[in-house]
DNA sequence: CAAAATTCCAGAATCGGTTCCATTATGAGT
DNA sequence: ACTCATAATGGAACCGATTCTGGAATTTTG
């Protein structure tokens, strides 16, 4: 009685010494192994109740190699998108068994790549990462050094083999471009981050062809490709719209850029929907109480959590990689007319 | 050359061999022990690099009984208030080499005590947790069986001593409730969560002050304590709003109280500065460029992650537990007008 | 009823480190 | 030169589990 009261921490040997068994028949009884009498069960089952006896996930990971954690890298939880992401994975994880370390890099590759170092000493058992940069060559040794199952978050890294969640972002710029050339725009800015990951150069597939459609080339002055960070689209958007000529219509990709763009606008006094067209890349929960109501291109932020979570058990499970496309959809609303 | 291409995983004993040295004395180099002559370091030193060796963090936690590892239990990290605190709080983390294992507690109290068992087994270090309600009896339990430094967020728990990062919305809620009586509101709808948490108590405190000061009862027909969630907000502020008599100002707490309730009003019509006076408890990034603007209570999430992490730290370095207020700002916008 | 097969369990090795203890080598003190 | 303190090192125990091996007890078989 006192003994339970006091004691520090419940060990294994704490039930064999109370069971009168051995260590080894403790774990086999735990572990449901088959090479256990009825009588056994009981009394170490006895045991382990009355002691309240959990087993110590860090030591059996040391002996099984499995951590069952799972490292998920992106860029800022605090965008709203990958906290929806970050969310549904999480819950798909902890059903399974398999917590998550959350790391941020900071849209900065040499965080990203100590993130990288601190998983692998840390041993996990995965990793679910949105990269910084998919060319960088520290990358490709991040993930092959790593030693664990891997899922890109719509990222792509050549020479590597990866199961992915994509976006086909593809479909929805392209509707959202055609949208806006098909109102009259051929001067249309575009405000996101760099090439050098698969969400920029998917989208500006889809810009290019809706151009291209119509025999014409994009305006590379209205481009403005260099960080997915608000600052970027505060000032670029603040660059572009008070330059002459001016966009029309303006697109931004991701939450932060959309963030920052309307900022700007703002702040110039540029009203959306009317002084231009405007498209948001990436919707966010809230957008439905704005006013006015922003022409979006949709995906689904808590599948791609879900699903992320699903192939990375899978993987662990049975070694089978796959990459997955997530659909996306455009919706035209009041933001996306005027500016003509 | 050929081994250090093939092999699988280094570990301490492939230095020793390497260098022709005792595994004590690997260690004995890496933990930065006095008792190193130089010329041994430098072998070491040698081995470890050339090999490439990295120590593995869970053989170390197991030995050492530190896992270097911090729980974050929040309800919901989609909350972008709570993804604010979580970066903050990762961050410093990170900086003084502790990871941060991420769960939500999506609002019930039982996936929440599963939440502090499993951060038990795993021998988190420490936890950082914003309770779903401070008074359930499972709670005490958890919080005591876990064996580990304890930071709150926002949450007192009666007989047990933590240290706590506590928001003063007594100050915020008084400015805005006297800002609205004195506007000449006295029918002011009240729509948060429920005062089983220290938040809601607090804000009460602050409501019913600014009451009192008028020699004024609040009219309880008009308070909705019942979920910090989206939908219960907006629920209740359809009731309240088409109920006669209506309020003729209302307040929310929480980011997602604030959206429930910003949707169940533009479904209804009511256009906040006009039709009613309108206050958000809690601001959130992107509240700046909605148009109107909306008043609100602010307190800086920033602040409140890298000081829980703070704290985290100190307890575990020194044992010290403390509490710590974060002030808020009452800032009267457009949205707090009219309605009268 | 003896031999063979099965069932069940204890003991030891192991995962990859840290740390205490004993031992040896070195230098200082007288 | 001899003792004593000090510095540096190797060896072994340990953290808390899992799993392999071998043996005792029990049951099945000829």
């Amino acid at each position: 009685m006192s003994e339970e009261t006091f004691t520090g921490k419940i060990t294994i040997r704490d039930v064999a010494v109370r069971a009168g068994v051995a260590l080894s028949s403790v774990s086999r009884v735990m572990s449901g192994h088959p090479d256990v009498s009825l009588a056994m069960r009981a009394r170490v089952e006895e045991a382990v109740s009355t002691l309240g006896y959990e087993p110590d996930l860090i030591a059996q990971s040391l002996r099984s190699g499995s951590t069952r954690i799972i490292g998920f890298i992106i860029r800022d939880i605090s965008n709203p998108l990958y906290a929806l992401v970050a969310r549904a994975c999480e819950q798909e994880l902890q059903r399974h068994g398999y917590s998550m370390i959350l790391m941020n890099s900071d849209a900065n590759i040499e965080t990203e790549s100590k993130n990288f170092q601190i998983m692998r000493r840390r041993r996990v058992d995965g990793v679910i990462a949105s990269l910084v940069d998919e060319g960088d060559p520290s990358v490709k040794k991040s993930l092959i050094s790593l030693n664990a199952a891997i899922v890109l978050l719509d990222r792509e890294v050549k020479g590597i083999h990866t199961s992915a969640v994509l976006t086909n972002h593809y479909q929805g710029v392209y509707e959202a471009t055609k949208h806006l050339i098909d109102a009259g725009h051929t001067k249309i800015g575009f405000v996101t981050g760099d090439e050098n990951v698969y969400t920029t150069r998917n989208r500006m597939r889809g810009f290019k062809q809706a151009f291209g459609d119509i025999g014409k080339e994009i305006d590379e002055s209205f481009l403005a490709l260099g960080g997915f960070d608000a600052e970027y689209a505060f000032v670029h958007t603040h660059n572009l719209m008070t330059s002459q000529p001016r966009p029309t219509a303006l697109m931004t990709g991701g939450i932060s850029s959309t963030w920052g763009a309307l900022r700007a606008l703002k702040e110039i006094g540029l009203k959306v929907g009317e002084d231009l067209a405007f498209v948001a890349l990436d919707e966010w929960p809230l957008f439905d109480i704005f006013s006015p109501e922003i022409s979006c291109v949709y995906r689904d932020a808590r599948t791609i959590g879900a699903e992320s979570a699903h192939m990375m058990l899978q993987i662990l499970k049975s070694g089978v990689q796959k990459k997955l496309i997530i659909e996306t959809k455009f919706t035209a609303r009041f933001s996306s007319g005027g500016g003509l």
